[in-house]
DNA sequence: GACGTCGTTGAACACGTGTGCAACCCTTGG
DNA sequence: CCAAGGGTTGCACACGTGTTCAACGACGTC
């Protein structure tokens, strides 16, 4: 596990790191340069030191904790033991709560790692989902890349509509407790929907086929 | 239909007022009062005159964008032929791009008006489930309002996910077959998510239940 | 015809932003 | 012991922001 809260036996350019991923989770993405600078202590002049510039550090930032949460969710969800493993780490969460706050701001301002991220997240979940199908527990897709982007941007997107607005400070001390009410409040609808098939036939599915055949792009 | 072109025989406040939900639209909601009142051939100053602050002109947009939707939305669906007229209704948003587009920048920077547009969604779509419930259609849900209310948040949050970014500008003109392109790449999962079930038993959800039950929040 | 009111403008202010620059301290090496 | 270089700081600049204020013109009213 990489340790977010520092104990100051770090480099200068990793404290600067942590203190910015932290304050991006907690301001959102527009944070000011000397917000960041005063949050390790040091001047607003030594970040653009040692990153070169704000956009620097955000490169530098983005690329820090796409490649933590990527290591962190593979030595996670290695064990691969389904929804116990998914609930076990929903729970600890708040180890990793600065990570997961600027992942949550970096979706929100749409920056260019947001779309790695998704992409990663649509890959594993494809994983899953063809792991399942194998099994049998999951049924099989006309377009499997397709469903899981569609799955993955269902939940990221919505997640996104309860998350505090750009501006306003997410309290990263409350994130697991909240995320944990969060999903409480969204998994029985969706499991049900999941389940239990939305539309009883395929009416609209053929009507919506047969609208775009009659009108093509 | 509410015009929001503007042959300029309107008040000076309603042509602000329309300059503004384009401006917004366009570029976010962090647009600059001196790019509005550009954009309209005013002073900034007279922005601040009329609307009493950036604040002020705000609500007022949000306030007269959320009534126009709404007159717009009712008054499309209440022939209520189903897919058809939704389609038809994403056909020529052209004409109200500028008001579409401020409702997604609305949503993207989760102003108070984007509560008051998702609640409505919510008991717009709640209602065509019922009557869809009712002719057989659509099955039946433990808790209708959840389901409505997850539907909802998934495919606005899934389309805040591919708008432009907070920063980035919005190409108005572009918007309709922007939209179409959109949901004709979505559509086919999502149809298909919701003719057939994804889990074909419901182990998950009621592995979802115990362990709830077992470690009560 | 003078007065006052309303719509409108330009300049100015205070503030916050990212960035550049000159100087400092401290350590290291000759 | 002196020089040098990297880490670090404070100051200042240019810029963009929302907001304030004094002034100006046109219009209607007494």
């Amino acid at each position: 596990m990489r340790s977010v809260e520092g104990i100051s036996d770090l480099t200068t350019r990793a404290r600067i790191r942590d203190a910015a991923i932290r304050c991006v989770a907690r301001d959102g993405v527009n944070v000011s340069l000397r917000t960041i600078a005063s949050e390790c202590g040091v001047s607003a002049s030594l970040i653009v030191h040692h990153f070169g510039s704000r956009a620097g550090l955000r490169e530098h930032c983005d690329a820090y904790v796409l490649d933590s949460i990527r290591e962190l969710k593979s030595s996670v969800l290695e064990p691969g033991s389904g929804v116990a493993a998914m609930l076990a780490q929903i729970e600890d969460v708040g180890h990793y709560a600065p990570l997961v706050g600027y992942l949550i701001r970096s979706l929100q301002a749409r920056g260019p790692a947001s779309r790695a991220f998704l992409d990663h997240l649509v890959a594993t979940t494809a994983g899953y989902l063809a792991k399942g199908t194998e099994s049998g527990v999951v049924s099989p897709s006309r377009d499997p890349e397709a469903r899981a982007r569609a799955l993955v941007e269902f939940s990221t997107g919505a997640l996104l509509l309860h998350v505090p607005g750009p501006n306003e400070p997410l309290d990263l001390d409350a994130l697991p407790t909240w995320l944990r009410s969060y999903t409480d409040r969204l998994m029985p609808p969706v499991l049900e929907l999941y389940t239990e098939p939305l539309l009883t036939d395929s009416t609209m599915l053929a009507a919506y086929l047969a609208a775009r055949e009659a009108a093509p792009s």
